[in-house]
DNA sequence: TTGTAGGCGTTATCAC
DNA sequence: GTGATAACGCCTACAA
């Protein structure tokens, strides 16, 4: 095997081209104008050696690594959810110019404080944050941009993107009532995880919406697995229930299928996608869905953080994604 | 606000223990021995100062970034198993000291070319491979070390980790006969994804273990929503038969459900796991499932990475992990 | 056991 | 419109 070549530099790219190394870094930056013709012969040099600059004397001489870094809950568990919002957000930031560098829930404060004083990461997403997170402190303390997906009970010095969850409530309570529902059962999230924003705002509008209609609001705090035959046994004759959850969907409809509600008429399913449901069985393709708006809600944040990263003087903002109907 | 102080450097350190700059960095690396007192000043020095050496410089200097390119596939769809994947890889990564960026399929060879010019990447690991995949070539031009999860066809120059698809063969038909089965339906996977590598080894243990015993081994190639029919169909009477899908699984075990058959004593559902069954339903608890040891995998995936960046002279190694039974 | 100094490859401020 | 040149913060021979 060939003695492998050294990774060409500016310098070599400069030399090759016949100009001086300065105006090879001024071609790649664009931060001075440069006559057509030296641009051409450096991009041709450029394109000759394969060169790329090194990222390493990039970030030491400007400040700007070029990297995010992105704060991923725990999980341990087959969590896809999750994985649609990492796969758009990495998509996205490349479209912008940057990497994705993942944070471990699990480091910490400790972990915030290291990617921030090293230099490595420019700005940073944060995902799942509790009401009050002990991991936004030291965020805010760097003095780093960042983006929370999903809001936190404070209002950060970081924007926010997240889910209308209010409206969700909104959208829920009305589809109910079109489809001719008496009764609205809400599983898994809502009689537990009250500790979440989320679920307190999707309450919020739950609550409003069912204020100006004939609509009985029941908190279902069993077992998931149960949900369908408590759904029965509330249920009178003539009289048809909407069932929906925030979390939890999965189980539920394999409940269902299990006892044989699915084809029930006196119920109605509104699931929360994003697992494709049509994906599991033809059976489900009928159910009603939202779109959580996943994938929108990340390309956002990533949008979000490029603005305060790039843009002097820009502040933080809120930004509330409605949530839509599929295949209505 | 008051004016946010400039992020400590080692020089900075140095004045405060009253040292020279460079005896900091020698206590960092301890490629040098320091006497006891001065490196206890220096360390307390640093820690007042909450400093942490500027990743830019370092890498610069040192020509190690301290950071693992994983490449993830392109997924858009919910896909937990690759989470499981993603949150042990950067947990195991970060116990050796080592930051994962994600490098998103998408960007093929290109995206792998960037990140190993640009020096952003020490190392990578790369996932879901074809038998055949492009983004090797660049991967192995480039000269850095890699591991593979998931066996491509081609010995690469990599290291390789993965499950012994074999062995998995192997054990499900030794389990179907045990629990006194005559016929092995496969599911999923076997049909169609015969461009995979892991499908073929996999087969070939089937057949391999199916020799010796008696079992009549059918591939089952239709849509996974009609299995358990299927399955019903070509039973005799006191027969029974066992379904095996290294994917699909949860598509199967929902068609079963919807169908009454998950109590069916007919059949008999040997699940590969990632999916917290009993977590889905309570069904499920009973189901015989193989643990696919994607933790173990990804821990060792970094474990070896690290082996080739820090030994010298290190050379690439297949590993193999047996899969076990859940609660057997 | 510790200090001095050169340079890693860029960016950006000077001059011309 | 272009070329020299001084940092950026750290690592590591080379001296002492």
């Amino acid at each position: 095997m060939a003695a492998r070549k050294k990774t060409p530099t500016s310098q070599d790219v400069a030399r090759l081209a016949g100009v001086s190394q300065s105006t090879v870094s001024y071609v790649l930056t664009g931060s001075r104008p440069i006559s057509e013709e030296t641009r051409a012969r450096v991009e041709e040099a450029i394109a000759k050696l394969g060169y790329h600059p090194n990222s390493g004397a990039r970030t030491l001489r400007s400040r700007r690594s070029g990297v995010i870094g992105l704060m991923v809950p725990e999980t341990g568990a087959d969590d896809g959810v999750l994985m649609v919002f990492i796969g758009a957000i990495a998509r996205e930031a490349r479209l912008h110019g940057y990497d994705i560098l993942l944070v471990t829930a699990q480091e910490g404060a400790a972990g915030i404080r290291r990617v921030v004083r090293t230099g490595v990461c420019e700005g940073l997403i944060l995902m799942e944050l509790d009401r009050y997170d002990e991991r936004v402190a030291p965020v805010i303390e760097s003095g780093l941009p960042f983006v929370t997906i999903g809001k936190p009970e404070e209002f950060p010095q970081g924007s926010v993107v997240d889910l209308d969850f209010e409206m969700l409530g909104h959208m829920v309570v009305e589809r109910a009532v079109e489809e001719g529902c008496d009764r609205l059962l809400l599983f898994g999230a809502p009689g537990r995880r009250r500790s979440r924003n989320d679920v307190s705002r999707f309450l919020t509008g739950i609550e409003a919406a069912a204020e100006e209609v004939e609509l009985d609001v029941v908190l279902d705090v069993g077992a998931l697995a149960d949900v369908p035959e408590r759904a029965l046994r509330i249920i009178l004759p003539n009289q048809r229930t909407a069932l929906f959850g925030i979390t939890g969907v999965r189980q539920v409809l394999f409940a269902m299928a299990a006892t044989g509600a699915l084809v029930d008429e006196t119920r109605l399913l509104i699931g929360l996608s994003g697992e494709d449901l049509a994906d599991i069985s033809p059976l489900l393709a009928a159910v009603p869905q939202i779109d959580p708006r996943r994938v929108e809600i990340s390309e956002l944040a990533v949008g979000e953080l490029v603005r305060l990263l790039q843009i002097e003087g820009a502040g933080p903002r809120i930004t509330l994604v409605e949530p839509c109907w599929l295949e209505g």
